[in-house]
DNA sequence: TATATTTGTAAGCAAATACTTACATAATGG
DNA sequence: CCATTATGTAAGTATTTGCTTACAAATATA
């Protein structure tokens, strides 16, 4: 089995995106979370579980509570994959910008222009 | 039918993050896209359509070359929504601290420490 | 014009997902 | 100790996903 999850995967589902930026406000046990939403507490337990197994949660055992805490960093991978993306975007108009500039320079020389 | 397509669902598929990530250094035709993975072409365009339902990439058709340009600006889209969860989180550790400044505060009155 | 190239898309299928209901377990409170 | 509360988890199911192969269509090229 051994199920490989990702923050990818978990921020996908609409739901667990509620659940996120609903404990981003306040640590909440599980009932409390549930009552937030349509869905039947199981749901929301699995959600949870998702959550968990990638690192976005964590729980707090309180007696029999269970505090469910946000590990914000963890999301901030994805802020992370973003802007990597974003550099790579960049660099290329970078370069773009620098090969119409040489092809302006070269047409210049030649006499051409448009 | 009518399928709604959105970004987090886009980026939630590792093969779709790596396409993202290639067409960000350079627009690309999709054969060219499909020489980097092992999936079948057609799996490729597949994944293509997906990112191009839900904006991350648009077409722009040369001959009979189809050349696959991403939209990094709907990309940060996901940046806004870990920003907003972050500002949450802040906000919430912000009070924590102020609530437990005002509780030591209080102790300090009635003679009490830990 | 005949052929090769680039692509979309349908059909079929195995696996994953998200949900439900039903039951089990553990802590709390009288 | 018994009832309540908070939760996990199993079983079952409908839907979605990601892939394949096969075929179609449109453009380019010899």
């Amino acid at each position: 089995m051994e199920k490989r999850r990702d923050i990818y995967q978990a921020i996908a589902d609409p739901t667990r995106r509620e659940i996120i930026s609903l404990i981003a406000r306040q640590s909440m046990n599980l009932n409390a979370i549930a009552d937030n939403f349509e869905a039947s507490r199981p749901a929301i337990s699995q959600h949870i579980k998702v959550l968990t197994e990638c690192g976005l949660v964590i729980i707090r055992q309180q007696g029999r509570e269970r505090y469910c805490e946000l590990k914000i960093d963890k999301l901030k991978e994805v802020t992370s994959w973003v802007e990597e993306c974003n550099k790579y975007w960049n660099a290329a108009i970078d370069s773009m910008e620098d090969y119409l500039q040489q092809l302006q320079t070269k047409n210049k020389k030649h006499g051409k222009q448009q």
